[in-house]
RNA sequence: CGGGGUGUAGCGCAGCCCGGUUAGCGCACCUGCUUUGGGAGCAGGGGGCCCCAAGUUCGAAUCUUGGUACCCCGACCA
């Protein structure tokens, strides 16, 4: 069949580009490395950024918008920063074409050089705190909680869709304060919405953890985030938040008045989450009939596919399923009732289903005279003929069932794959082989060159040292010397 | 940037080695009829700078040279 898509066990990252592919929400463009989102997924994006956005407005947050462009000198004010992003950045030299005096087409104007060049942003710290020298003067001018929604370019080497683009979509948000503690609190309270957010939402669940100093945020003093686990094994960052201490306030020279009088330097945040979750979301909870969507975040909820011959029996079915749907959509659900006649029933079925709704209804001429109706379940793919009368509470759990139900499907495959371990050879085995693969709780002595080696050695990285670790005396899985905690060790995307 | 591979219809491919009339197949698409409780059947039809350029030849999708794009494995990577 030509909708066919590759089993997860056959080919996993082929299995993840024919869901992109045939859920209809992303495809390459002929720009390299730059995504096409189409409508499905870009439902998927509004309703997750519309999400979001409340809660960063709960928080206290506001939008703002910064260009697109940064100078090349700002980039070069924090070391560390423009040592992380320098590789694979994108340039504007140039700002006008001409026509090819030579023949055809057009070529760069040598007349229009740049003075000064311009980089297409890859994250905008400097671009902002360069704007926020002008804003903060003052400790009254404080805390200043912005955020912003727009696209950034890295260049990357080798690209695949929502995981890694050359261009993509996100939110970054920017926040100054007048305290370290208050910044900390800041980069906390922003964990703990993503995590609320991926986890409530979206059900994927999530470790919070701090990353090691070696993975950290080029310019941050401490980078946290949140960990998923994919089907594969591997581990997805889904968020970040950092703290940037004093770093982008010295480059920019972005100090307040306090109380007494005294000049003091601001302290930032900065955190961020990316259409690269709408990656996670498929690689933790689709399967090999297509992508599996959450209720919370789906584009549409229930869909009523009518079983029929000829317009007669379609308007009468019409009828039947017309206070239902007026119901539901009063709740606040997305409902589609699909007339298409060109396509016949079990067609449909199997594109919701490649999509990912997570209820479907069918009615028939047996359930019209029965006053019943199918419902299908997208998570679990079980069906049930249920009585007309009180289906839209029916509907209504159902969607509350699917929404806990994958959050704990994902949960209990990822309790499946994590491991308490002590032996190093044990963790080399569990690495190494794609079935048992996931996430080590293992000791680490602390040093980066520890760190480096078992990367080295197995390709696995440490994903973040967890929050809500106990502390335990025990022995660095390699070196054997001592440590407070374990950490998550794992391959990651 | 190193190693390997592939560019032929929207997608997936055959044809190429061994040059020869109008470039073919499956899916998708269009029209008509019959169908419709899990991916329909029949009939008809449309769609090609065969990646680009130069060369060899009476003749190039096919041979030669150069270029280019993409994919895979490395390296690189919040």
């Amino acid at each position: 069949m030509a909708k066919e898509i590759t089993g997860r066990n056959e080919n996993y990252s082929q299995w993840y580009l024919d869901i992109v592919k045939k859920a209809d929400l992303a495809e390459n463009s002929d720009v390299r490395g730059c995504m096409v989102i189409k409508p499905y997924g870009y439902a998927i994006w509004e309703n997750m950024r519309d999400q979001l956005d409340r809660m960063f407005k709960e928080t206290g947050h506001v939008n703002a918008y910064f260009p697109l462009f940064i100078p090349k000198s700002f980039l070069s004010k924090e070391a560390d920063h423009v040592e992380g992003f320098a590789k694979e950045c994108a340039v504007v030299t140039h700002y006008r074409l001409k026509n090819d005096p030579d023949g055809k087409g057009v070529i760069v104007d040598p007349e229009a050089k740049l003075e000064e060049e311009l980089i297409v942003r890859p994250t905008s710290e400097t671009i902002i705190w360069n704007t926020y020298r002008d804003w903060i003067k003052s400790y009254r001018d404080l805390p200043l909680l912005i955020n912003q929604w727009a696209n950034v370019v890295r260049w990357e080497m080798r690209t695949r869709l929502f995981l890694r683009t050359a261009e993509f979509l996100w939110q970054e948000g920017h926040t100054a304060h007048a305290t370290a503690k208050e910044a900390v609190e800041e980069t906390e309270r922003m964990l703990d919405v993503y995590a609320d957010f991926v986890e409530g939402y979206m059900a994927i669940p999530v470790i919070r953890g701090r990353k090691t100093p070696g993975e950290r945020f080029a310019g941050a003093l401490d980078t946290y985030c949140i960990e998923a686990m994919m089907q594969d094994g591997l581990a997805l960052q889904a968020g970040t938040s950092h703290f940037l201490g004093q770093n982008f306030a010295k480059a920019f020279d972005v100090k307040f008045q306090n109380k007494e009088g005294q000049m003091e330097l601001v302290w930032a945040t900065s955190w961020g989450v990316s259409t690269r979750l709408i990656g996670a979301l498929i690689m933790t909870h689709s399967d090999d009939d297509g992508l599996v969507v959450p209720p919370k975040i789906a584009p549409l909820h229930v869909v009523i596919v009518p079983i029929h011959k000829g317009t007669e029996q379609m308007d009468e079915i019409f009828a039947k399923v017309k206070p239902l749907m007026a119901e539901l959509k009063s709740k606040g659900y997305k409902v589609k009732f699909d007339d298409d006649e060109t396509k016949r029933p079990g067609n449909k079925f199997a594109d919701y289903e490649m999509r990912g709704v997570p209820v479907r209804l069918a009615m028939g001429m047996r359930d019209l005279e029965n006053s019943t109706i199918e419902v299908a379940r997208r998570d679990t793919k079980t069906k049930e003929t249920v009585a007309l009368e009180g289906i839209v509470g029916h509907i209504e759990k159902l969607l509350e069932d699917i929404q806990s139900n994958l959050f704990q499907r994902a949960l209990d495959f990822r309790s499946s794959r994590t491991y308490l371990v002590d032996n190093w050879d044990e963790f080399v085995r569990i690495i190494e082989d794609d079935t048992t693969r996931g996430f080590i709780m293992a000791h680490w002595d602390g040093s980066p060159e520890t760190e480096d080696k078992i990367k080295e050695l197995t390709k696995a990285t440490i994903r973040c040292i967890p929050l809500d670790a106990t502390e335990e005396d025990g022995k660095c899985i390699l070196t054997g010397n001592p440590s407070r905690q374990r950490v998550v060790f794992a391959r990651n995307y």
